[in-house]
DNA sequence: CTGTTAGCGCCTTCAC
DNA sequence: GTGAAGGCGCTAACAG
């Protein structure tokens, strides 16, 4: 069995270049002050014997490492792996590595966050960021690089990258209402996300103004079983919702499959409505009307952000808002005792 | 706007208590020759200040990161994830931190080995091997610790923890030939995958030798896209096929959908069978027939082999390969012309 | 343009 | 038990 070779050094390099370790440096860096020939000449050496140089050298002499940590509360939700992908083709493309944490509990996310801190990571990149997360505040606080994307934390100063959640909700009411749905129900997440926290808040504002109710508000995890029980109890009920409105795609998903277990039929008998505009919401099999958030771009722009934040360490904090669109499917439809 | 301050070492640690910097590293290493006084009162000092360790110089002297690279071909791809948290959850466990690479090309794959070889990961875990990978051939022959999950390499020695896709593809031709299904089709990948390889191969076989063609084997990538439009071809000959297989769930999905847009009813006119068994398939919305591989414990299974590695280089490579067993649900019946 | 010289923060013998 | 000392592989002045 082939042990594995120790790796080579610069310094190996440089011995088989005939120059100075330090010019082999400058070579990798691209140092303008090193004359054509000899660049050449360790290039052929570094290229001949698969040098690869080491980052943790690299990252204990520059104070940092390349890598920026990402930190997500459920991979497995098909709404974070579209942000994800998006974030670390982003930061790849400026040299730079995600570390991806999968943190479902709040003590899970202070050690991933620990190890994010032992690993020096250049900074972090919260996509489920909870408005009560001790370590983002203290991160903020101490002035580290932070980016939140799609959910913020209330009075923390940092660069931000969200959706509209309240427009998203009040054009939800308007949709539901126009369709003259009276008895509506909204399965939400915990609210320590501010997503759930502001969409429940102006779905209820949005639809008293329009005089329909808000009959339910299941508040619980994000995920899909949570979402699944949640239904199953409200459109079990004697005076179950017209509607159903969610905080993520992922939750209405669910419903809908919850309805046909019952044999409820959507949109006759159940409108149903979610968030974010996922690929599945597309599928034929749900043809979901739901909210769209511009996900790609989103992340893009928070990478783009830490980026900034990364070269330029005092700019001021950035907090973009995109807007929301409501996308028209086929799981919404008049009421069905509208007539 | 606070600066961040410059981050303690342990030399700030040891002034801070005392004691010289050697003893500190002493203490949080839990070496045993430290006294419970200068222990606890480092241990004080260190809390109290919220000290962090730098992983890139302890890296630096041990030569090794606690960092583990896994490469993905696509996250967004509902099954890796699957695969993904399990792998993070048990690494994590074990003091090891993942790093996570989307590699959707060749060239994106070298790139990424290329970075984690820099980061000088402990080991990579594949999930997505392609059997033509230069990266992985190269990694393994220098002895690096290399696991591959899910998808093998031939000829490459090393740990590798697979399902029995010969087996499972035997049970689906059994079931569709059982409902007397006679026009068969595969969707599958390309044939750089050992998982689609394997499958198309043992299928025709299987279907063969029970009196059944195969009509139809569709080859191209594995996400949903491709596989739609591979449905969408094939579903509108005038032969269309009885029965569409897959070669993972998420195609079969997508066949799913279009039969939905083309108005045939499943598994009235037509049946369909994926492969894994992710959460999706057993949705109501798609009751899928599927072939249920062990994700969860596969996951964990590469995660233990990559830590065995680790601790004894020199172990003699495992190949664990769990049998398949195939879920019938609601997508598969009779062959419509079987009367 | 290139070599020399200090470290970066930590682990690890080796003495005491 | 504990301290002193020497690197790990690389970057970044500082001389030439």
């Amino acid at each position: 069995m082939t042990r594995r070779s120790s790796q080579l050094t610069s310094v190996d390099i440089a011995h088989e270049a005939g120059v100075s370790q330090a010019t082999v440096s400058r070579v990798l860096n691209n140092d303008r002050y090193v004359s054509a020939s000899t660049r050449n000449r360790v290039l052929a050496v570094v290229e001949a014997h698969g040098y690869v140089r080491n980052a943790m050298a690299q990252g204990l002499v520059k104070r940092q490492s390349r890598l920026v940590g990402v930190l997500v509360a459920d991979v497995t939700n098909p709404f974070y792996p579209e942000l994800i992908e998006a974030i670390d083709a982003r930061l790849g493309a400026a040299g730079l590595q995600m570390i991806l944490s999968n943190a479902r509990s709040r003590q899970v996310e202070a050690e991933a966050v620990r190890v994010l801190e032992e690993q020096r990571v250049a900074g972090i990149i919260f996509i489920s960021a909870q408005l009560d997360s001790q370590p983002i505040a203290r991160l903020v606080s101490s002035g580290f690089p932070v980016v939140l994307v799609n959910r913020y934390v209330d009075g923390v100063e940092c660069d931000v990258v969200i959706g509209d959640s309240a427009g998203g909700m009040v054009l939800v009411a308007e949709h539901l209402v126009g369709l003259s749905h009276r008895r509506v129900a909204l399965v939400a997440g915990t609210e320590l996300a501010s997503t759930s926290r502001d969409r429940v808040q102006a779905f209820r504002a949005a639809l008293r103004e329009r005089g329909a109710d808000l009959t339910a508000v299941v508040r619980g995890e994000f995920d899909y079983d949570h979402a699944y029980q949640a239904a199953l109890e409200l459109l079990r009920r004697e005076d179950r919702p017209t509607a159903i409105a969610t905080v993520n795609d992922l939750m209405a998903l669910a419903v809908l499959n919850v309805a046909q277990r019952l044999a409820l039929s959507v949109p006759g008998e159940l409108s149903v409505v979610g968030y974010d505009d996922i690929p599945l919401a597309g599928w034929e099999r749900f043809s979901l009307t739901t909210v769209r958030q511009p996900l790609t771009e989103m992340a893009r722009r928070a990478s783009d952000l830490l980026q900034r934040r990364l070269q330029t360490p005092d700019a001021p904090f950035e907090r973009v808002v995109y807007p929301a669109e409501l996308v028209e499917r086929a799981s919404t439809a008049a009421a069905p005792d509208s007539g």
